[in-house]
DNA sequence: TGTAGACTTTGACATGGTGGGAAGGTCAAC
DNA sequence: GTTGACCTTCCCACCATGTCAAAGTCTACA
């Protein structure tokens, strides 16, 4: 049996995150000594690891608690993992592809600024008016202030 | 001269994000009416319409702060606008590439997942010993509740 | 036995950008 | 004059994490 900070160091979990997660009910309480500290035992470790590396493969919360409940069922049907597993690939590679779609956008933008002394922009001129809607108060640059 | 909801609508940013932008100091505060009520020139929309552009493309209020600056100054140079935009180019592609990741290593899993009624599940597996630690209390499953 | 230092506890507050809602004031149309 | 749509400010929530503070506890050493 060790302290959080113990269990912190050994699982990777810090022991702010520890705490967290026990105050939202991801992990069991732990066990207290007589003076109110917290106890893990190795197995309490194992738990805290097998969160973290969820955590690094970017799972939330609330899908490492669907894990961690088929992880402790003995009697789970691998399609629900995977369910779950191919799920969060979905929600990543949408992310992904948002934010390619902006990569894409301006690096387009960048190639064609010459970035150097003079003022004149593509990136501040898509900017200004990428709506191409009515660009009140002057088309693309020059824009002293509007108040 | 438009109420805060015309200048939303018109801008596609919510009245809600427009107040926080002028509370936080990205916009300057609107004029008022008698009764308090804040009015928008076509400009102020141009400004938030600029702005909306911007967060679409994934810069932070902080970025978007500095690109108004230099959007408002005609004696800005190119090379200003180009370096903000590179190194959040660098940013997205540095979070893309960590994504990716994820995604490969769940794909990976996923793919000898057979997903069927059994038990056994390589995503469990790598979950409950990926850092290859040692694995108290039984090596990959089998958890019957730790505490 | 005392004490220093490392640890733990709870709690509050911040992050970033957005949404929701409550309580109350204003305006325009009818 | 009333109704309904709009506006105001203020507070709370998210998600996962960090920081800091005040106070209590444990351990090792003198």
């Amino acid at each position: 049996m060790m302290n959080i900070g113990k269990a912190a160091s050994a699982s990777g979990v810090s022991a702010k995150m520890i705490r967290y997660y026990e105050s939202i009910g991801l992990i069991t309480p732990a066990q207290r000594s007589d003076a109110g500290y917290r106890h893990y035992s190795a197995d309490d470790v194992h738990v805290l690891r097998f969160i973290r590396r969820a955590r690094d493969l970017g799972f939330s919360v609330h899908d490492i608690a669907g894990l961690l409940t088929l992880w402790r069922d003995q009697g789970r049907a691998s399609a629900d993992v995977k369910r779950i597993a191919t799920a969060h690939i979905t929600a990543l590679q949408r992310k992904i592809d948002e934010l390619q779609g902006m990569v894409d956008t301006l690096r387009t933008l960048a190639e064609h600024c010459h970035g150097d002394q003079r003022p004149d922009c593509p990136i501040l001129a898509d900017l200004d008016a990428a709506d191409g809607g009515p660009a009140p108060g002057g088309s693309s640059c020059h824009h002293g202030g509007s108040k």
